[in-house]
DNA sequence: AACTCATGAAACCGTTCGGTTGCACTTGAC
DNA sequence: GTCAAGTGCAACCGAACGGTTTCATGAGTT
């Protein structure tokens, strides 16, 4: 059996990127805070889970960095960064980029 | 199951195309039928689970229609379609396309 | 200092996920 | 027809996930 390496490239980070945009609450998130920097109360307004619940989510999405955070006092304002998107708009790229039947 | 289950049937039975290649060895397999149409007994030669995981992970993957597959005999050919994979590129340009701080 | 607000962290709980095991079905060969 | 090969499906199990509840911490206010 072969190691696949190029493909467990992703598996040292220590939160699996793919992982963090599978839940479609975390990309909701994502969705609010790309249109304009929120805190998590205010983000938390939107869905129908608890304050905590969002801060999970953001924790998770902040490891994988595709949120940014900036202090303001005592509050968090959390943002949308495009960094480590680039790693999954490349990685399929380089799996269907060429790819154009089907 | 609620009486009125089944007329929702086929929305239920939708799978998020996000969650689909939250797993890392789903993603291995693309990229490993990505290359060459390979049968499932083939493809679980790869990996280091049974032939009845790898099973499973195909039937996710077609079910979002990311993999083809082509009866020959009583084998199937699975190979890696582009198609769905669209539509994910589609989600990261819409969040983050013209975003290009950070 | 005392208090409130904004937030994160820990403990717990029900659900889902990924894996194995065993079984059933179909195809091709004898 | 009989048998082996290729494959999918259902049941079960431990681990991980997403949510709530509770508590702790730090910044601003009085």
């Amino acid at each position: 059996m072969q190691p696949l390496g190029c493909i467990l490239l992703f598996e040292v980070m220590k939160r699996d990127i793919f992982q963090a945009i599978a839940d479609p609450t975390r990309r909701a998130i994502i969705a609010l805070i790309a249109l304009q920097a929120m805190t998590p109360n205010a983000i938390a307004e939107h869905f129908d889970t608890s304050r905590q619940a969002v801060s999970k989510h953001l924790r998770i999405l902040a490891e994988c960095e595709l949120v940014k955070q900036e202090y303001k006092g005592r509050e968090i304002y959390y943002s949308a960064g495009d960094r480590k998107m680039k790693e999954i708009d490349e990685w399929l790229d380089r799996k269907f980029g060429a790819d154009t039947s089907n």
